[in-house]
RNA sequence: GCGCCUGUAGCUCAGCUGGAUAGAGCGUCGGACUUCGAAUCCGCAGGUCGCCCGUUCGAAUCGGGCCAGGCGCGCCA
């Protein structure tokens, strides 16, 4: 389809250009209503002015011109100038079925490298984590899709000091050993989740432990037990918990590269080195920042951030320039590896300062996208700037930082949780989830009551499927819902999180998209059984050429038309959707098609249809919209059941 | 104070680089299952697109101003 529409554009602008050679950019876009006709051109109203003409004039004279391009069947004039085009159905249709679960989309780039997750190794995955893995990892799915080489890295803080603040529990809180651990019941993340926001509890009240926690974080950083063995394995353990509860949803990573790593191996000193080689940055003489290296701002002259304090210790901001020249392939320093997991026969690697014999070689991205929410924006803005202070422009224009907003909760959902909101929290009309606070969702436990809900309906539906069956369904549709629920909201919206929204399988949710594909999917199983058709049968005829029956009626064309224009246009929203990183767009085109087909599908049965050229031609269209639905639920990494 | 984001139906949200009569879902009300799966489909009702100016043949969309809300702006990560 967009190789159909470009072909077309450029022969209608050569075609239109012949006679003004004024033609700016020709605008092409769909009409508001089938009826109209296709496409619509605007050239005549942009062309009035230095024409001196009536863009309806324009309109009239230009048409007959068109109608003649190939691919076209009719050009009419509309409204107070437009110029409707009808397509050659029969050409775009051949095109579209031909593609149909296909792509001719090609790569752009040499290696992308993408980091989300990201999550802090020190708790439970909650479902602001969620959105974060969803976003990434179908900006992943789709960028692979588009026949890119993609890398999807998960950055693991594994010594920062929310790690620390759970060690500090586990020792002074709880005397616990990692033998104890081990013994411990239940599951770890959630056990440390609610260690993690006792252990903050604690030291925001008692402001003396805080010496006794900097020693426990000097100890970790030099490697002494018990500390750094108790860092090491909740940090470790955790990790493998947000890998189960990822994988749950189908997601998956590549490598794992530890901020530990990151300290051993001194990429900072490195990344430090060249900053100052530079000049990237420079030591303060005086004013507030006083002795720490600082990196001034472009945007505003009279600010400077501070990279090395004035205690010698690297910032935030300056360990993720490290990161990103490594991600870039500049810093001159890697990594080496580990395996950490098998999953499906590919190994997940993970960052390690010995060195090992495997050399996976990850890095070295031409493109690399940070998924990271928008309050990291300023920060993210640092660090590019901290490339293009090293004279690497052209990796700076291609760091990319994928933000979002924020899941909240809504007042209601706090019920829920049994959180008691202060009187100042119940006048907000939500609330930021706060691992510190111990509040908010998590992961598994919104997975949990996802796949109980579709468990139970599964029950009254279809009683007599064999359990495991059962629950595999159950678990295709929870995470069917929850990563539509993920991809819906455009990304800029603050998502308030309901209970009742989140659990729904109706209207515009991912079970509605799952059940459309059941439905295709079990007509064509009824073919089979009924008629001993395969569904690779249905192709169009031996020659390639998608035709209408004859005794298809006008109206039934102009349905299947606009369903399979709309099935033909998934590419076109992936490259959109990616463009834009914005999900939601696919979000909606795979509904779109949804709705779309399931009314087609309702008003002209199938395999009740007696005439069998018409019998062919609706499995055809069926067929065609199952491909391009199936593509579209594994971009959104939904099952498609 | 400065920067970024948001304001569209009762609720939750779409509306692509300006385009024709502003759309979905939920909810309300009313219909459709002996049929290819009713997690569905069809219909009714519901809108001064926060407000004001401007640009344009044309503005929910672009620009300016105001109002309201959110998030950032650390020698925290």
């Amino acid at each position: 389809m967009i190789a159909f529409k470009s072909r077309l554009k450029d022969a209608i602008a050569e075609r239109l250009r012949a006679v003004y050679p004024d033609l700016g950019e020709l605008d092409m876009a769909p009409t508001p209503d089938p009826k109209m006709g296709d496409l619509a051109l605007t050239f005549p109203f942009t062309l009035a002015k230095t024409l001196r003409k009536a863009p309806r004039a324009i309109a009239l004279e230009a048409a007959p011109l068109l109608a003649s391009v190939e691919g076209v069947v009719k050009a009419e004039v509309a409204g107070g100038g437009f110029l409707n085009l009808w397509l050659d159905r029969t050409a775009v249709l051949t095109e579209a079925v031909r593609l149909a679960g296909r792509t001719d989309l090609g790569p752009d780039e040499g290696k992308i490298v993408i980091e989300h997750t990201n999550i802090n190794p020190n708790k439970a995955a909650h479902i602001g984590h969620l959105r974060n893995a969803c976003l990434g990892d179908t900006l992943a799915r789709c960028l692979r899709y588009k026949g890119e080489r993609v890398e999807v890295q998960n950055y693991i803080d594994d010594t920062g000091v929310q790690v620390v603040d759970v060690v500090f529990g586990l020792m002074e809180l709880e005397g616990l050993t990692v033998e104890d651990l081990e013994r411990l019941p239940g599951k770890f993340d959630y056990y440390c989740w609610d260690l993690y926001a006792r252990a903050s509890a604690y030291l925001a009240a008692h402001p003396e432990a805080q010496a006794r926690k900097s020693a426990i974080m000097k100890n970790i950083e030099h490697a002494r037990d018990p500390e750094y063995g108790l860092s090491r394995y909740v940090s470790r353990r955790i990790v493998r918990a947000h890998l189960a509860t990822m994988a749950r949803l189908g997601i998956s990573y590549d490598v794992l590269p530890c901020e530990s790593t990151i300290l051993h191996l001194k990429f900072w000193e490195k990344a430090f080195d060249l900053l100052k080689e530079r000049q990237a940055i420079y030591l303060a003489a005086d004013g507030e920042n006083k002795g720490c290296w600082v990196m001034r701002l472009e945007e505003d002259e009279e600010r400077e951030k501070v990279i090395v304090r004035s205690d010698g210790t690297v910032t935030y901001v300056g360990k993720d320039i490290a990161y990103q020249l490594w991600k870039f392939g500049l810093l001159g320093l890697d990594f080496h590896y580990e395996p950490f997991a098998e999953d499906k026969g590919r190994t997940l690697w993970i960052s390690t300062a010995e060195p090992s014999a495997a050399s996976p070689g990850f890095g070295r991205a031409t493109k690399v996208y940070n998924v990271i929410d928008t309050r990291q924006s300023y920060l993210q803005k640092v660090v590019v700037q901290g490339l293009r202070s090293l004279k690497y422009d052209t990796q700076a224009a291609k760091s990319v930082h994928f933000s979002y907003e924020m899941v909240a909760l809504s007042p209601k959902s706090l019920g829920e949780l049994g959180y008691a909101a202060s009187a100042e929290e119940k006048e907000r009309a939500y609330l930021e989830v706060s691992g510190r606070k111990g509040l908010g969702v998590k992961a598994d436990d919104l997975l949990d009551r996802l796949e109980a809900k579709a468990l139970a309906e599964i029950e009254k539906r279809n009683p007599d499927l064999p359990g495991d069956e059962k629950r595999k369904i159950a678990r295709d549709i929870a995470t069917g819902a929850l990563r539509y629920f993920m991809l819906r909201y455009a990304r800029n919206s603050v998502i308030v999180f309901d209970f009742e929204e989140a659990l729904s399988f109706e209207g515009e949710t991912g079970p509605y998209l799952q059940y459309t594909a059941v439905r295709l999917a079990s007509i064509f199983r009824k073919l089979k059984e009924r008629h001993g058709l395969a569904e690779a049968d249905i192709v169009p005829p031996a020659d390639g050429g998608f035709r209408f029956p004859a005794a298809l009626a006008e109206a039934e064309q102009a349905d299947a038309w606009d369903v399979l224009l709309t099935a033909a246009s998934l590419d076109e929203e992936v490259l959109r959707s990616v463009a834009g990183l914005e999900f939601a767009h696919l979000a909606k085109h795979a509904f779109l098609l949804c709705q779309k087909f399931n009314g087609y599908y309702h008003k002209y049965p199938v395999l009740a249809e007696e005439n069998t050229e018409i019998r062919t031609f609706r499995l055809l269209v069926l067929r065609t919209v199952k491909e391009q639905l199936h593509g579209a639920l594994g971009l959104m990494g939904i099952s498609a059941v």
